[in-house]
DNA sequence: AAATCGGGGAT
DNA sequence: ATCCCAGATTT
């Protein structure tokens, strides 16, 4: 692959981000903050650019330095990533700026080695950090890069087999400008090489890609038969006070949405569970919230009623006007919607 | 090797 | 409605 080409076309084109030092300021000496570099790269573990960047600069805005992150709160940083999701991500954020300042002075390691010892920081992410703020010379393998590689050489089976061949064969391509070499690629991926539509006329490494040769490079890559998406149902309790507060409590330590708030539920089940109502009070159904997780639908139903505020325990109460500023995953900002508060 | 773990933007 | 995103961790 022409690395050369790849590095000329991102001189001119590429994109503007927030955690991004420009190839123009790059080339002046200006090296990246790892500490930015870290934290966008954890946000955008399998989720988009447009959706990272209001994040980013609140997270930034807040904790400015690794320092600034370890010292924070754990239930903190999960209410600012609430809505981001994957919250295991969020929690493994905020036991990395502990490690980092704890075992490393605050200072990130300057290896891919290194930086794949800490908490959430796996093959990919410790090769672009490395990459991106040391220049390493290692490939940086993303989704992006997936695509690009398995139609660059018509990869004849679904990237999954493939892995370590694609690895080495980018490995064999990295330039000295390691780090515009990763973003690069990445762009290259994002803009041109995109998943449905390929405008290889634009593309710097047009010549020698298989795939356009061969006539329609959006056959690549080829994918795995997929698993159909099964459905759970339950039910969801929105309870208020008489003063119209709302009931809320913790979701357990391990499992999906981990110790992110919550109202009251039933199991989610492939029949829905009888509704058993946590209180005693003037229950009405509200609607229908339908969520889509990766590996189910989820359909539930929405009670809501007015209950003696003594009857429980175990969670708070809050006012309406508070929710915003609750761990709330998007799926229960959705319940409380559509029982009419938020 | 396969399953788990969210949400949204683009089409 | 489907696809898939700057993947990591657990089983």
């Amino acid at each position: 692959m022409d690395a050369t080409a790849v590095l000329a076309w991102y001189d001119r084109h590429a994109r503007d981000l927030p955690w991004r030092v420009s190839p123009a300021d790059r080339a002046a000496g200006v090296r990246p903050d790892p500490y930015r570099v870290w934290l966008s790269e954890v946000m955008l573990q399998q989720t988009t650019v447009a959706a990272v960047k209001k994040f980013f600069l609140r997270f930034t805005s807040l904790w400015p330095t690794v320092f600034d992150l370890a010292a924070a709160p754990l239930d903190s940083v999960l209410k600012e990533w609430a809505g981001l999701g994957y919250y295991a991500r969020a929690r493994n954020l905020h036991a990395c700026a502990e490690a980092v300042v704890r075992d490393h002075g605050g200072v990130f390691p300057q290896t891919s080695a290194g930086l794949q010892t800490l908490p959430g920081v796996g093959a990919y992410t410790s090769a672009a950090i490395a990459a991106i703020c040391f220049d390493e010379k290692i490939a940086v393998l993303d989704g992006n890069l997936d695509r690009v590689l398995a139609r660059y050489y018509a990869l004849p089976v679904p990237v999954r087999e493939a892995k370590d061949e694609l690895r080495a064969a980018l490995q064999a391509s990295v330039p000295q400008r390691a780090g515009d070499f990763a973003q690069a690629m990445m762009d290259l991926g994002a803009t041109i090489c995109a998943p449905r539509t390929a405008l290889c006329m634009l593309c710097p490494i047009q010549r020698g890609c298989i795939a356009t040769e061969a006539g329609d490079p959006t056959v690549y890559p080829i994918k795995p038969t997929k698993a159909e998406r099964p459905v759970r149902k339950g039910h969801a309790y929105v309870m208020l006070d008489a003063s119209g507060d709302v009931y809320l409590q913790s979701r357990p330590d391990k499992g999906l949405l981990a110790k992110m708030t919550e109202v009251p539920g039933s199991d989610w089940a492939a029949d829905l569970p009888d509704a058993n109502y946590p209180a005693q009070g003037d229950w009405r159904h509200r609607g229908q919230v339908v969520h889509i997780f990766t590996h189910f639908r989820l359909e539930l139903e929405i009670w809501s009623a007015t209950v003696p505020a003594e009857t429980l325990d175990g969670g708070w109460w809050t006012e309406p006007a508070a929710l915003k500023s609750e761990a709330l995953p998007t799926l229960f900002r959705k319940v409380l919607a559509t029982a009419g508060l938020e």
